[in-house]
DNA sequence: ATATTTATCGATAATGATTCTCTGTTTTGA
DNA sequence: TCAAAACAGAGAATCATTATCGATAAATAT
């Protein structure tokens, strides 16, 4: 991630480095205010402008993803920063990469019967997790 | 969709009927500033209010799929008002139907391998349509 | 038919995540 | 050493959606 910031002539602030670090240390898909709260820990003046402006630069360089979860705020994924396909809880709201299911085939199968060019996807489960489930 | 409405009790007013009318007409995924748009030609005191409130009414009684694209305003499906995937051109932003691919097994297989009990999904195919491939 | 209750409407204010703007500071490179 | 460019911080602006609330229309009871 740092590397990849350098290789473009991105400077490296201790505000980016502190979002890099909490992005990369975490794989909750943490919220833009999440972020801020965390970084606000080391940096107290940390504007919440200058998250949005470091996340906007990330996803640029395809470095973090973004996640809309129609829950009116969007999570950051900056361990697996490509299309993937997600599990939410609808109870805790819990997150959750959802790998066990390959869709290169399915959208490889959409282009050619359609003719699209695809280059993304945003595909999202949304149930009960296990542990809610037992809370009844 | 009128029965539906009939049978839960709700009032079938000019409004709804307006709004009814032009989300059974068109297979377009309209926004909610769109219908409004278009009940305004019939009913030109709508209020827009009005408009998201039936939309939450007809989300309620599962007669219409909201769709997130992460274009900052949903859209509506009432066509088809289950969960199924969608197609959308980065280019002219048209949102078409995904039925050619089944992800009834997807999502059982992910159910069984994590042990959600998964009730939803959302997903969406991003890239370009063959005519915008065209127009380069 | 008239009165009473209740759902719905329209207008507009409030909300809240994200973006924009502007100013001051830091870094860069000659 | 110094000008140019990048960046940060503060707060205003944006804009889709929701909430509020008095007015109106539909349903129901008298
Ligand atoms: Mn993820
Ligand atoms: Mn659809
Ligand atoms: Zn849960
Ligand atoms: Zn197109």
């Amino acid at each position: 991630m740092i590397d990849k910031l350098k290789e473009q002539d991105y400077r490296l602030t201790p505000q980016r480095l502190a979002v890099l670090k909490i992005l990369a240390g975490s794989d909750a898909h943490p919220s833009a205010e999440h972020i801020y709260e965390q970084v606000k820990v080391d940096f107290p003046m940390t504007s919440l402008a200058t998250i949005y402006k470091t996340l906007t630069l990330l996803k640029e360089i395809k470095e973090v993803l973004e996640i809309s979860i129609g829950d009116d705020h969007n999570h950051y994924d900056g361990r697996r920063p490509y299309p993937h396909p997600h599990l939410i809880c609808n109870a805790c709201k819990k997150i959750i990469d959802a790998d066990m299911v390959d869709l290169s085939k399915v959208s490889q199968h959409l282009a050619k019967k359609t003719g699209y060019r695809i280059t993304n996807y945003q595909i999202n489960f949304f149930g009960i997790c296990p542990l809610c489930q037992k809370k009844v």
